[in-house]
DNA sequence: TATCATTTGTTCGTATGTATC
DNA sequence: CGATACATACGAACAAATGAT
């Protein structure tokens, strides 16, 4: 019966209230919300307007609909899983990484030849149409069941210093900066966060639910003189995941006239 | 005319068959869409149906709308702004950001008193209800016009320390770091990542377009005992923005007895 | 400035399909 | 099986933004 005078579309004002509702607390998390009958009788309104105004909160991702049962207040939940991003070099050369073999395969990494997108061009700094080895793997978590897909992207320069990368382009990155390093690179390593929607595939491989980006993660692995030697993509459901990365102070450079 | 059979709603079939024709190049970026009018013809289904193909669409953050005037193709686009999450110390005791004071303060930074959520107390190591100072800016990037929101929580025995933080809780947070180490702190700091849907009013300030995530971003700086000391929140619209970070292998710490 | 055609936005009505319990 | 709830699809009408006349 809440009488709804607001500005705006009559459907947004019907979400304004039910968002009010559920952020005042009226409605508590994972909850039933009244059923689109109920909905229209306390608000007057007819059927689509209530569609309506729940596929705006959907989009929100303030509420989780199941055909058939109803309407559920999204419960903002810490997420399930912490993605440290540090290396770690041991004292024999070889590189671990916090959660590093900690992951489930799923299925067997696939392993291909591709040619650099706009975007793997800018990360390795190649130009467009070069040869690239590629591996896709697609990651569990089995304490949090969270799904993670990793993309291993070789450019044909550095399968050419290590011929063993293009006989096995599923050699896991830990076990590459291995190899790179007995090369005698010294590696250094940027990555660079990203989010968006889904594509369809995306979100039936990683299980998302509605209004739920994926967090995009470039890391490119750099060699001694600073050029990029390996790409590595990242992406997981920014529901249950979060990057964490440490931080500390450089020093300041030394000022350098311009080249 | 483009007849449809395929599985699902039918309304499906036609949001397949366009972002088809998108990720097929048919319909290049930028250009118009066909109408709905001409939609309806092309597939023979009704509004609705059109309709509810255009909207899953949107969703997807594919096209973009505009009210009288059609729907075009979302151009991918490279981030126009890189953040650079680096801190360099000078050798004079104060501390520099990349773009640190390159941005505009659209309006006057907002002090205030508030408490620690669940998330401000995860993130500073407290309990819920602990009294914190706040102050808030809304940023723009003058080059690239993106804009972002920034919040510094000062927690009450951090205030305690320095009391002039209390007084003008809206000090930046380079010249924060500065007054911590001249009281004898050696800081580190980590980042958290996350994303989201915005909330309405994120989407109006931050002028998000649809199907756009939130980058969240939370900054804590620790002291020379790693306790935190503050807590700095950035929030940017994930089209625009991306985060860059720089890694290095740490040693392989010394392992230690179980405390 | 004013009007008009085009296009998307909103709202109603109605009927049927499908998942859950 | 039936009752309830959401999903899909059709039709119709008017409102509001846009761009051209």
């Amino acid at each position: 019966m809440s009488e709804i005078q607001r500005p705006g579309a009559l459907y947004q004002q019907v979400a304004a209230a039910i968002r009010e509702a559920i952020l005042s607390g009226e409605f508590e998390p994972d909850s039933l919300l009244p059923s689109e009958a109920q909905l229209m009788a306390r608000y007057g309104v007819s059927r689509p307007t209530v569609r309506n105004a729940v596929a705006a909160l959907r989009a929100e991702g303030l509420i989780d609909v199941r055909h058939g049962k109803g309407s559920f207040v999204r419960s903002a939940g810490q997420p399930a899983l912490t993605l440290e991003r540090r290396i770690t070099r041991t004292t024999d050369g070889t590189f671990t990484m916090p959660n590093g073999d900690a992951w489930d395969e799923v299925e067997e990494p696939s392993t291909y030849r591709t040619r650099t997108t706009k975007d793997a061009g800018r990360f390795l700094q190649l130009g467009e149409e070069e040869a690239l080895f590629g591996c896709d793997r697609l990651l569990i978590d089995p304490g949090s069941g969270t799904r993670v897909m990793h993309r291993t992207l070789i450019p044909f320069t550095t399968a050419e210093a290590i011929p063993l990368l293009a006989e096995e382009p599923s050699t896991r990155p830990a076990e590459i900066y291995g190899l790179l390093t007995q090369e005698g690179h010294k590696l250094s390593w940027t990555e660079s966060v990203r989010a968006r929607m889904p594509l369809p595939d995306e979100r039936t491989t990683l299980r998302l639910p509605d209004a739920t980006p994926v967090l995009l993660l470039a890391r490119v692995t750099h060699g001694t003189d600073g050029r990029p030697l390996l790409l590595e993509e990242l992406r997981s459901g920014a529901d249950r995941a979060e990057l964490a990365y440490r931080i500390t102070a450089d020093k300041q450079p030394t000022r350098r006239t311009r080249a």
